[in-house]
DNA sequence: TCCATGACAGTTT
DNA sequence: AAAACTGCCATGG
């Protein structure tokens, strides 16, 4: 798989992700590893930093529920109309956790 | 080609 | 419970 590609699997992962409900970095990296066979949480991290332009990147955050450096305030303020469970400043990530429909390990 | 860095995660102290 | 350390894999210099 090209690297571009990969992007491409991520990007369309993010946007699948409901209003309301987040993924965490790891997930989706664990999700897209089933296709690409190689994935970590850097990586996407890494993408989105670079493309994550055009997506909702605001419903990725970090495993301990932590808004992305740089962009917390906005991220905090989009998840809050979206009515994101929201703990302080962080995401409830117990409440708030989605898995991409067609993956059986959380189901 | 090798070294350093990065919207992270999991484990151990 | 919080902080520090190590592991991950791809990209940039």
């Amino acid at each position: 798989m090209t690297p571009d590609e990969y992007v491409e699997a991520v990007l369309a992962l993010v946007e699948r992700i409901p209003p309301g409900r987040v993924m965490s970095y790891g997930a989706v990296a664990d999700a897209l590893a089933e296709r690409s066979g190689r994935a970590s949480p850097r990586l996407v991290g890494s993408i989105m930093a670079r493309h994550g332009g055009g997506v909702p990147w605001h419903r990725v955050v970090n495993a301990a529920g932590r808004l992305p450096p740089g962009h917390e305030r906005e991220a905090r303020a989009r998840l809050r109309a979206e009515g994101t469970p929201l703990r302080g400043d962080k995401v409830d990530i117990a409440a708030a956790n989605w898995s991409p429909p067609g993956d059986d390990r959380t189901r």
